[in-house]
DNA sequence: TCAACTTAATCGAACGTTCGGTACACAAAA
DNA sequence: TTTTGTGTACCGAACGTTCGATTAAGTTGA
């Protein structure tokens, strides 16, 4: 018994964690093989232990995880019980966590504007289509047209990753809060009447 | 006479095109002087005869030229004759002109996301403030309250650079076209009621 | 029990490559 | 000649990656 999750001082999740800080603050060219030793406190050997893939299957790891945590705070809320407001709600209270407020910025949108290679877009692709599916879900339940849905749901991810922008180019979060918080809302709005084709 | 534009095969204008987009598509580190000098078609003394600050003065020309360029085709409109209305439908001409549909994408955003070492970020931040308040001062001038009007502006930057991020995310641009053509009535609409603090 | 073997995890040193940047000679205008 | 631009060759530093060796914790079998 007392199978401990391994001999290792340090925890996968522990080294993934700082990784996830290097490559959000550095993205993924920026972030070298120096300051992720540093960060995560491994050697390089140690580090192509754990990712034998090298720096691109470090990237990938982090990814993944931060998916898999994104699908748990922010994605959770939407599958719960609750009017689609209150999910909402609870989406916005999870982006708030997720993102620090607006202090951390978004992995997906750092690889999607310095992916060269395009080595990650696919998972990219794949992650912000699954979000802005599940918001088009829950607008689709509160009774809007299913393309409407999806455009509103595409707004979700769009006002999130805009803002980050804006938080980190001003140095300041308070737009990515206002937008978030006001999201529920502007999600659930009546369809807007045609006003410039009569 | 036949002043044209200097006696080199390659004007700097030219120079500076091909840096933007070198810088777009790559970032700043994923920029390399070999992928630089291909590009422009000049070998490395030459950028150096050209830029002697090197890597980040080639950056910074072309932040400074970027914004030349945006301050003629999307803040040219804004300060024309002509109702509010009218000005920011300039300006969403102009947007779609400057991001080429949303294929382009945008340098203040790249540089903002990835800029490890923080040397760009005054510059940015200076960009993003000149764009914001001069929507600004066209929503106070159509009678909005100039709080408002502050918020609702930074509502264009975090939607263009939001759009943009899934444009590039998801290889579509549509988002960007759809979220640029609502833009003007977006931000002219109504004060919105408070809704759930009654 | 305890030596022998295996395995996971770590490290620093070094690899070959590429980085950003320079030195310099040469060619073509001025 | 002088100025201006370019190509070639080169620099030290840093890159991502690999190597050889070490440590410590199981595992095995006499």
């Amino acid at each position: 018994m007392a199978r401990t999750a391994g001999r290792s001082r340090t925890s996968r999740a522990d080294v993934i964690q700082a990784l996830i800080d290097v490559f959000r603050r550095c993205g993924y060219d920026g972030a070298t093989l120096s300051s992720i030793s540093e960060a995560t406190g491994l050697g390089r050997a140690s580090l192509y232990h754990h990712f034998p893939g090298g720096k691109q299957e470090m990237a990938t790891a982090v990814l993944t995880d931060v998916g898999t945590m994104f699908g748990q705070m922010v994605l959770g809320p939407l599958r719960q019980s609750g009017s689609p407001l209150e999910r909402l709600m609870g989406m916005s209270q999870g982006l708030v966590a997720f993102y620090g407020g607006g202090e951390k910025a978004c992995l997906i949108g750092v690889f999607a504007l310095a992916d060269a290679g395009g080595v990650f877009r696919e998972l990219i692709a794949q992650k912000l289509q699954g979000w802005i599916g599940a918001v088009a879900a829950v607008l689709e339940e509160a009774g809007l047209d299913p393309a409407l849905a999806r455009d509103r749901a595409e707004e979700s991810a769009i006002a999130v990753q805009g803002s980050l922008i804006l938080a980190r180019g001003l140095g300041d979060g308070s737009a990515f809060m206002r937008v978030v918080e006001q999201l529920p809302d502007r999600l659930l709005a009546p369809a807007p009447e045609l006003s410039h084709s009569p």
